[in-house]
DNA sequence: ACATTAATATCAGGGGACTGATATAATATA
DNA sequence: TATATTATATCAGTCCCCTGATATTAATGT
């Protein structure tokens, strides 16, 4: 006779992991639909967001900013680069760090970009609790 | 005189899109640690578990389930194929479907990582609100 | 019966996230 | 001063996610 089944089949459909994945999986194609016509990308946005809020700031600390690893920001800076939205120059007097800045085009393309995305935002909010932001905060720390 | 800066600088830092992003990729990172010692990624264990409720599942069917596209899961199934967590076999009067099992080793594995990831849904439930979960998947609804 | 449409699998390529490794500059310490 | 540590940038590789394209099989409609 075979052992009987103990192993509960745990169904991740039904746990708060699968529900935060499908919500940021939803708003970042709604986000990506919105900035297509702009040829960017919503992590992209973000990046030229930080630059606009911090100008001249260098690739370690766009990477803190957007909590992702100096390599991934790095590839991005390139890819911002290559397409003539920022400009990368070094510091002046420190030998090692590369200074970010928007670029005209980059500049004008984030003016327009600000317009696109603000439905998402609104769509969000709208559907989420008042206390949404901060919870979802409570969790990221939960989990670091 | 320069002109008066009517571009709100919007910061994505206080948005809900950014606190979305961030919670998910706190879950991710904490998942893909625990499952690291048996050679999972969080994608990965759904998948399995995936198989482990419907045995015999194609490549179709568990893209659906998983919210992905069926190129996503073919190249997730390809890797778990290589790695013989799963056994894919042609069906036998569909000519198209290949249909997917979890191997012995698949099941082994699976058994050990459901213990492995408790913890976390655990403490991501401990530091959200109640109806966190039914909130998440609105606000996916509203923007699919 | 034949033609169209839908479903399935799969190739190719890109973006963004990670880890690991390396080189170099700045800073702190012995 | 010389050494060690820290901070920064960047290369390489992997995984997961997407879009676009293609081939094949099944289902549908005329």
């Amino acid at each position: 006779m075979p052992p009987p089944e103990n192993d509960v089949p745990f169904t991740p459909h039904e746990s708060l992991g699968y529900a935060l994945k499908r919500a940021q999986q939803a708003l970042r194609l709604h986000m990506d639909r919105r900035l297509k016509a702009f040829g960017l990308t919503a992590p992209q946005y973000n990046v030229l967001c930080s630059l606009e809020a911090e100008p001249g700031a260098s690739n370690a600390q766009l990477a803190r900013r957007a909590f992702v690893t100096p390599q991934t920001m790095q590839s991005m800076l390139v890819k911002l680069e290559r397409a003539a939205l920022i400009e990368r120059t070094p510091d002046s007097d420190h030998g090692r760090i590369q200074r970010t800045q928007l670029s005209r085009s980059g500049r004008e393309t984030l003016s327009k970009a600000h317009q696109a995305v603000q439905e998402t935002e609104r769509l969000a909010q709208a559907a989420a609790s008042p206390d949404a932001m901060k919870m979802l905060l409570r969790v990221a720390e939960a989990l670091s």
